[in-house]
DNA sequence: GGTGCCGGGTT
DNA sequence: AACCCGGCACC
């Protein structure tokens, strides 16, 4: 009870106190070990700097040697950076780490985390992280292509979701662009797929291979710009799930492929086929904003919902939805219920009640007109007689509608 | 007046 | 639910 109350400072001394003590110990290998990787890691956490020194100096040549030794063998590299901005941006819940981590615990832990951790959750053939990663990746090209506001929220979403704050929104973007960035081009040609590292490159495929001109790129109508993609690599990890998903990417941002359909609705399928249940989801959602963005002017989902469920009744019913793509359907299925009434929807209301109405009304109708135009048929009455009325079906017997013999 | 059966009551 | 019946609309 008395830690209970006192907690807060109690907390707090404690925290300058391992604070203070971790400066102060500069000789705890473990602890600079630490630290260093921390710093590797991470620029944003301070790290006392009071007592630099040579021998620090030279540790962190060490460290970073030893680091980047690491970072070149293991097969891990991909997944630390990872790691590192989910780390950074607060969602860690994939790690499981049931319990809240005090800074400092987080820190020196978080150096080794990374790495023991993805062997658990994200090694590399695990779906989880190259997925979400991946999922995001090809929106990002699409929208650098071509609508403005995109670029970065398509990306995060999946981080931004996980922890659902948009703070964090633009953090892990950057980070990743510093991460070694790679731009290629890929084509974007039926079938074909080809990647180059170079613009000329990817054009001059296009104009020979498929466009059959032999000519220059003097005689080049820029048609080729139309038929390949940038697409911008992070890691082998983010390469490979980019090759593999990669037609998606073409799919938003350039209309000529044919191909350009399917793709789309191919990506929601692999991301549903993947066993994990959360990252998969996320990366759904973000198609979803990014297609409603692309059709529609909606504002934000939850209170437009209704507005873009709205519009997109009136211009097509939700069974034409699967037609489009996946992305519409849940929105329109989600929203109509709670539909409170722009114009639109409200319309849309109307003419609902309006059909139910509709319905609803036959039966009346049919039961007043059954009343007033009684069967012409024989009954029971009729056929048996009242002599047999012992033969008459159960309803005749009752003077109910007859049974036997319906009209 | 005969017939079909709804609405309502009784068991 | 099974059974009964008053009463109405229709033929």
């Amino acid at each position: 009870m008395e830690g209970g109350c006192l907690s807060p400072e109690a907390v707090e001394e404690q925290r300058l106190a391992d604070g203070k003590r971790l400066s102060r110990d500069p000789d705890t290998r473990s602890v600079s070990l630490l630290e260093q990787k921390r710093k590797v890691v991470s620029s944003s956490i301070d790290v006392p700097h009071a007592r630099r020194s040579e021998e620090e100096v030279d540790m962190d040549k060490v460290t970073a040697a030893m680091v980047l030794t690491s970072l070149s063998t293991s097969p891990l590299v991909r997944s630390p950076p990872v790691k590192v901005s989910e780390a950074l941006s607060g969602s860690w819940k994939d790690n499981g780490s049931a319990g809240p981590f005090t800074p400092s615990s987080n820190s020196s832990s978080g150096g080794y985390w990374s790495w023991s951790a993805p062997s658990d959750q994200s090694n590399p053939s695990t779906p989880s992280p190259p997925l979400s990663a991946d999922s995001f990746k090809p929106f990002r090209v699409p929208s650098l292509g071509g609508v403005g506001p995109g670029p970065a929220g398509p990306e995060d979403p999946s981080l931004d979701e996980q922890d659902g704050s948009s703070l964090l929104f633009d953090e892990p973007i950057p980070r990743k662009r510093k991460n070694s960035m790679k731009v290629m081009f890929k084509c974007l040609w039926k079938n074909c797929g080809k990647v180059l590292s170079t613009a000329a490159g990817i054009q001059r495929h296009i104009r020979t291979i498929h466009l059959g001109r032999n000519c220059d790129s003097d005689c080049s109508d820029g048609e080729e710009d139309f038929y390949y993609t940038e697409i911008k690599l992070n890691t082998d990890s983010v390469a490979e799930g980019l090759s593999s998903l990669s037609p998606v990417s073409p799919s938003v941002l350039s209309p000529p492929p044919p191909p350009q359909q399917p793709p789309d609705t191919k990506e929601p399928h692999a991301g549903g086929t993947t066993p994990l249940s959360r990252s998969a989801p996320s990366a759904l959602y973000l198609i979803h904003t990014d297609h409603a963005y692309q059709a529609t002017a909606p504002v934000s989902i939850p209170s437009s919902g209704s507005n873009l469920a709205g519009s997109a009744c009136t211009s097509f019913t939700p069974t034409n939805s699967s037609s489009f793509s996946i992305s519409w359907q849940s929105p329109p299925v989600t929203f109509t219920g709670n539909t409170v009434s722009p114009s639109k929807s409200q319309g849309f209301g109307e003419q609902r009640s309006q059909t139910i109405a509709v319905l609803s009304s036959p039966p009346r109708a049919t039961t007043a007109l059954s009343r007033k135009v009684r069967g012409e048929g024989k009954k029971c009455r009729k056929v048996y007689g009242m002599e047999n009325r012992d033969m008459w079906c159960t309803a005749c017997r009752w003077k109910k509608a007859c049974q036997r013999f319906t009209d």
